[in-house]
DNA sequence: CGTCCACAGGAATGACGGGCGG
DNA sequence: CCGCCCGTCATTCCTGTGGACG
């Protein structure tokens, strides 16, 4: 560690940059928030129609009249909740002019995490105060109509991310909140769900799904075109003059656009190489602060993956990682089962089955950090054929930010000399 | 053209831990 | 507070299968 002293002295001179660009004030954002994905802009790009669209369904509500429950479906960075609230905002104002009762609640079933809070959530929305625990649902779901009845509310309910309670909880609330109207004499009770998942219908009672979808909306992704438009119209906002270079947007949107069209990617890329410059004291974002914003990225969102993961999943990981440094790109269920049991002995841990890895392995298949797909090879049988999903670096950078793995990035596999 | 490899992946079952109703 | 129930993880046992080889 005799590189310990100079380490020390470059961390020093970093940190006095940082402080003295912070005091300097940023050369680069104006307003960073307005990249952030959370932020809702005055105007939303190419959602005009579904804007037009959902305004028509909710509009009876300023009347004071029932308005019908919508399911909302696209993929991540679609617009869908941006769209939504911007319209209930609209909506709300609207309503606050017109003296009308309408209360609109927003809730994300994700971060709640239970029915319970959910449905706390629409409770403290119309003022109702319930405990944080210690009352049956059921409790709690009576009090919640007799407060809208009583208070003669209209609410709309935004559940976003409906389909995590449903797929964790089932849809118990789904079905009571469904059918709230009919015990309802002064109140009403309008839902409206955003769902990330196109395949959340099947997960439903099919009388929850006809009542809940009486109107449906579908948001299809972006295309790079759009996406440039959007991140055009952001970049005016949260940058200041001439700091972007043209070429830095495109190919923010191009990147982001090979992806899903997700919008909330290409922001994060754009936000990310203002950083990046920022913290560089450059004056101009460019086409290379993005593309190392997407290496930023994608090695922040892999380490954090890897560090989260449980014990034998990351050895499952390790050990597909470490036949593709010896080579081995694409390897058999039974290499990396091989290997797989050789470092659990190594480092002290009982080595569970080739059922239950097999399963393990399809499972980093869907987080996106392994791709395996099945392939015969005739007379020498049938497997799955694994490779890592992601650059080998970043995985093995991941690693060594991993207090427990870190020592293992280098380990020379007993079982790759006896059978090669 | 049948065989047979090397697994895939479904079903049933068990161990465990945490939350919920009484 | 306790027992019960439910979800999660893992094992065991099992049937299914694409295609190279003989």
């Amino acid at each position: 560690m005799g590189s310990r002293d100079s380490e020390m002295e470059g961390q020093e001179n970093i940190l006095q940059e940082i402080f003295d660009n912070f005091l300097r004030g940023s050369t680069v954002f104006k307003r960073r928030e307005a990249l952030r994905h959370d932020y809702v802009p005055d105007s939303l790009p190419h959602r005009e129609d579904h804007i037009r669209h959902l305004a028509e369904i909710l509009a009876p509500a300023l009347r004071g009249s029932l308005c019908s429950n919508v399911l909302i479906y696209g993929k991540t960075g679609t617009g869908k909740t941006a769209v939504t609230r911007f319209v209930s905002k609209k909506l709300a104002e609207r309503a606050e002019v017109l003296g009308s009762s309408l209360k609109i609640c927003f809730v994300n079933c994700r971060i709640a995490g239970t029915q319970y809070r959910v449905l706390s959530a629409l409770c403290s929305e119309i003022g109702l105060r319930v405990p944080f625990t210690g009352l049956a649902v059921g409790e709690v779901f009576d009090r919640f109509k007799q407060a809208l009845d009583s208070r003669q509310v209209l609410l709309i309910a935004v559940l976003d991310e409906i389909d995590t309670i449903v797929r964790n909880r089932g849809d118990a609330l789904l079905y009571e909140l469904t059918r709230a109207n009919a015990n309802l004499q002064n109140g009403k009770l309008s839902i409206l769900g955003i769902s990330n998942d196109l395949r959340f219908k099947e997960l439903l009672d099919p009388r929850v799904m006809s009542t809940l979808s009486e109107e449906e909306l579908v948001f299809g992704p972006y295309n790079a075109d759009e996406l440039q438009n959007i991140l055009e119209a952001r970049a005016r906002i949260a940058f200041e003059d001439n700091v972007l270079k043209q070429g830095a947007v495109k190919l923010c949107a191009a990147l982001a656009a090979a992806e899903h069209g997700d919008a909330r990617r290409a922001l994060d890329l754009l936000r990310v190489a203002g950083e990046l410059a920022e913290r560089n004291g450059d004056k101009h974002v460019s086409e290379d602060h993005v593309r190392r914003a997407e290496k930023r990225i994608e090695h922040n969102r892999v380490a954090e993956t890897i560090k989260t993961l449980p014990t034998h999943s990351k050895i499952v990981l390790l050990s597909v990682y470490l036949l593709n440094r010896s080579n081995i790109n694409r390897s058999a269920t039974g290499d990396i089962y091989n290997l797989y049991s050789e470092l659990c002995a190594e480092l002290g841990f009982g080595s569970l089955t080739q059922r239950r890895v097999s399963g393990l392995i399809n499972e980093l298949d869907v987080i996106g950090l392994l791709n395996s797909r099945v392939t015969s090879l005739g007379r020498y049988g049938r497997t799955k054929k694994t490779s890592l999903a992601v650059p080998h670096k970043i995985v093995r950078d991941g690693f060594l930010e991993d207090d427990r793995f870190r020592g293992m990035v280098d380990y020379t596999p007993r079982y790759l000399s006896s059978s090669l």
